[in-house]
RNA sequence: GUGGGUGUAGCUCAGCAGGUAGAGCGCCGCGUUGUGGUCGCGGAUGUCGCGGGUUCAAGUCCCGUCACUCACCCCA
């Protein structure tokens, strides 16, 4: 026999916990939906040649490969002949889409002339990486993206609105406290530059060390730069450290950091600009509604992607640091360039939903206030000669819009209230002999362990008052 | 791609000096007739990952292999 089992690096949910997960991707949908946001689906796999336009190593090394059965063996016949017509004759021509905005950047460039600008759009799919599979990291997992295209042009106050999306979505999902921490790439490049490291590899290598602070701690930071790979001088090195400590406690505060990162700035174009679009963002943040004590500026934030331009994101559950960041995103100033003459500048934000379930529950802080199940009433069968009656009152809860199973295979009621019990069920109307006899329902609470019983047509209305009830 | 760890009942694991397999949880049944969760009693379940070796004897030691897992790179 074969043992039963999903691939490595991929995870299924039971209904109980499904019904939580599917929870928050309606809680995160109707978010970005109440901020004017289209709904957007594309296929699970691309063109080889859409995805791997960047021939980065690091996103071969992660992206799956999909080939027909008949594309294999053509492509082995080919092999076969001693055709070697250059390394990408040798990829399949399809491939899984290892995130969601190389999807969109193809996706605008083809519709462009069909789509209004600025186009809004959010999508919430699977995507595929073939990475190790490590602790809350998957080869599969969701990503529930939202993002703002310009046409030409995208102008920085809809930078403001992804802290604000944020803001409402995490407050809803109701998974405790949490701080929007917001940076800009030109602020970096600009600092950085004043400090005379120029070179764009080398300031990214820096900024990869630099994201590690909050892990690896200060002490690690300061060999590592000052050691042989980097090479920088101590002053240099107190001057990032420092830099990079900054996190402002409130609104004003903010302001007043990026003055006095200006004020010691050394002239750098890109840092005045930076400073500016922060500042600018960081008003219209309030104007929008985030209170101050749920977003700030943190200095070491830079993101990974090299291809964000301005604005980053990064959101953590502050009785959660250990977490990490739960929805990062930021600007982009050409997200379709290798699609398209046009120029599509965006902002965008990306919430990875599977991890951020799954720690959740690691730590414990899913809310046990989701249903269990989605079955609001059983209807367990006292009298198999009552089939009718019983099967009429199921039609009847469910012509109410409540949710109801009818048993159909009977037994004992005791075992049929043990089902209910274990499959989450809250409420069971019983509808035996004796409620038929006098043309009533006895509904039953079992979680407060209490029932009643209810003339037959008020029963869809007493359910309704009983389901709005807390279960303790 | 680089390094560690682990593989025993559905799940979590024990089995510590090699001697014929265990616990807790879960599951099933019973505690009578229309009432679950608690409680009591009873019950089922394992090619001890796979292959080879050492030994009178291997879950236990050795080798190989596969799988899973954690961390690093990178990232959600």
């Amino acid at each position: 026999m074969i043992t039963p089992r999903t691939p490595s690096g991929t995870f299924e949910l039971l209904p109980p916990e499904q019904i939580a997960f599917q929870r928050m991707l309606d809680a995160i949908r109707a978010g970005y939906e109440r901020f004017g946001f289209l709904p957007v689906e594309t296929p699970v796999f691309e063109r080889s040649e859409v995805l791997l336009t960047k021939t980065g190593g690091e996103t071969e090394r992660q992206v799956y490969f999909v080939q027909s059965t008949g594309a294999l063996e053509k492509a082995r016949d080919a092999a076969g002949e001693g055709d070697a017509e250059g390394e990408e004759a040798a990829y399949p021509e399809l491939a899984l889409r290892f995130d969601l905005t190389v999807p969109l950047a193809r996706y605008v460039a083809e519709h462009e002339h069909q789509l209004t600008f600025p186009f809004r759009r959010y999508q919430m799919q699977r995507v595929y990486r073939g990475e190790r599979p490590q602790r809350g990291r998957f080869r599969e997992f969701y990503q529930c993206d939202v993002d703002i295209i310009g046409k030409d042009e995208l102008s920085v106050r809809h930078d403001a609105e992804c802290p604000a999306i944020i803001h409402a979505i995490f407050t809803d999902l109701a998974i405790g406290a949490f701080t929007i921490q917001v940076n800009n790439r030109k602020l970096l490049r600009g600092f950085y530059e004043d400090l005379g490291i120029v070179d764009g590899e080398q300031q990214a290598a820096v900024l990869r060390e630099v994201d590690k602070l909050d892990k690896r701690g200060e002490e690690y930071l300061r060999t590592t730069l000052t050691g042989e790979d980097f090479g920088l001088a101590e002053d240099v090195v107190e001057q990032i450290l420092s830099f990079v400590q900054v996190r402002s406690t409130g609104h004003d505060d903010a302001l007043a950091r990026l003055a006095a990162v200006e004020a010691a700035s050394r002239g750098s174009q890109a840092l005045a600009e930076g400073v500016a679009e922060l500042r600018e963002v960081l008003t219209l943040v309030r104007a929008l509604g985030v209170p101050e004590q749920d977003y700030r500026l943190n200095f070491s934030i830079a993101r990974g992607l090299d291809y964000y331009t301005g604005t980053v994101y990064e959101t953590v559950l502050d009785d959660h640091p250990e977490i990490g960041s739960i929805c990062s995103g930021g600007r982009y100033d050409n997200l379709a360039g290798q699609y398209t003459r046009s120029r599509l500048p965006g902002v965008g934000i990306s919430i990875g939903l599977s991890r951020l379930f799954w720690q959740l529950r690691e730590a414990g802080i899913l809310q046990a206030s989701t249903a269990r199940s989605t079955v609001q009433v059983l209807v367990p069968q006292v009298d198999a000669a009552l089939l009718d009656d019983q099967l009429a009152l199921a039609s009847h809860l469910r012509h109410g819009g409540i949710n109801t199973e009818a048993v159909l295979d009977g037994g004992k009621l005791g075992k049929q209230l043990r089902y209910a019990d274990r499959a989450g069920i809250r409420f069971v109307a019983i509808l035996g002999p004796q409620e038929v006899g006098e043309g009533t329902v006895t509904i039953k609470d079992l979680r407060r362990q209490d029932q009643f019983t209810v003339p037959r047509a008020e029963v869809v209305a007493a359910l309704r008052v009983e389901l709005a009830q807390p279960e303790v």
